[in-house]
DNA sequence: CGTTTTTGACCGGCGC
DNA sequence: GCGCCGGTCAAAAACG
């Protein structure tokens, strides 16, 4: 794999820092070789020094591989944005004809699917120029999302990022499966409702109805600017990624297929930034993997300094 | 023991 | 006015 060309796009991922060139060269050989003429240390810490070098060695080639993971995962992403755009732009043209047929939902969609690891979600936003005629004060964001789920799993849990405290349950008359009412765990300071229920004949999919606008920071946005310094770095400015400039993935679904389509591919890959952190963050290797890089640079400042 | 979920009771809107 | 229905409350239970 050519790393040279990833920390050029992505200067945040060149971990080789004060790299002098005959460093450079014996990384790029893939070993680090000890000269053990040029010092007159006892054999003891030539051992604790060989140990050492086998270790960085060790670390290198796990950064190697690191960087291999990072490498495909861009080039899915690229591919599923590239995907991505393509079906939003389908939707965007169905959503106009269908408009035109229907009659008593004159309602305003956006539909977008994302591809999660565990399930795909629909976003069908049914904004204010759902009741144009009222008072915008009173008027309130109404949006629904669609997510793909295990037939069999009744959890009726929509992962969306945000925490919620359940309040409610019901069975109604139009669907045996029943209804869940949630509300914004930063209630009552924060308004927002959230209504989960599967869908009327179809057990895989649940229907996530958000009424509301946060009035506070995503749980998982607030996470990644404590958690990490890189957020404001190359790589995220390369890739569009820009955690504090683009709204929640929340904050989208409730807003209308104008503001989507303002957003553009920006907003898109926010969410899809977000899903596929929230993934990454689960899986035990990736996370031992980044702690091996950080771990690496640390050493590499002590080395060089 | 504090927090979250469950679940039956209650309330208000709507149609008849 | 009455009954139905969706939404919310709040006490009890479950959970960590």
């Amino acid at each position: 794999m050519d790393t040279s060309s990833l920390s050029q796009n992505y200067p945040a991922f060149d971990l080789n820092i004060s790299m002098d060139a005959r460093e450079k060269e014996e990384f790029e050989d893939g070993e680090i070789h000890v000269d053990n003429k040029t010092k007159s240390s006892s054999s003891s810490e030539k051992d604790e020094r060989q140990a050492l070098m086998e270790k960085l060695n060790q670390m290198r080639f796990e950064k190697e591989k690191l960087i291999e993971m990072l490498t495909i995962s861009l080039e899915s992403y690229n591919a599923l944005q590239s995907r991505l755009i393509q079906l939003v732009q389908q939707d965007s043209d169905q959503l106009q004809n269908s408009r035109k047929r229907r009659k008593l939902e004159t309602t305003d969609n956006s539909t977008i699917t994302t591809l999660g690891n565990h399930h795909d979600t629909t976003y069908d936003s049914i904004s204010d120029e759902r009741s144009p005629n009222l008072p915008r004060e009173i008027r309130t964001n109404i949006s629904k999302v669609h997510v793909r789920v295990d037939p069999s799993d009744t959890s009726l849990v929509v992962k969306d990022g945000y925490q919620w405290r359940k309040y409610g349950q019901k069975v109604t008359k139009d669907n045996p499966s029943p209804r869940a009412y949630f509300k914004c765990s930063f209630a009552p300071s924060c308004p927002v409702k959230k209504k989960v229920q599967k869908k009327v004949g179809d057990p895989s999919t649940l229907i996530a109805t958000y009424e509301g606008e946060h009035n506070h920071q995503h749980p998982l946005r607030t996470e990644m600017y404590f958690s990490s310094a890189q957020v404001g770095s190359p790589i995220f400015a390369h890739s569009g990624w820009n955690c504090s400039e683009y709204p929640s993935p929340k904050e989208r679904v409730e807003t209308g297929d104008k503001k989507w389509e303002a957003l553009g591919s920006s907003g898109i890959q926010q969410f899809m930034v977000e899903q596929m952190a929230s993934t990454l963050t689960r899986n035990s290797s990736f996370t031992a993997a980044v702690a091996a890089a950080i771990s690496e640079t640390i050493t590499n400042h002590i080395f060089s300094e």
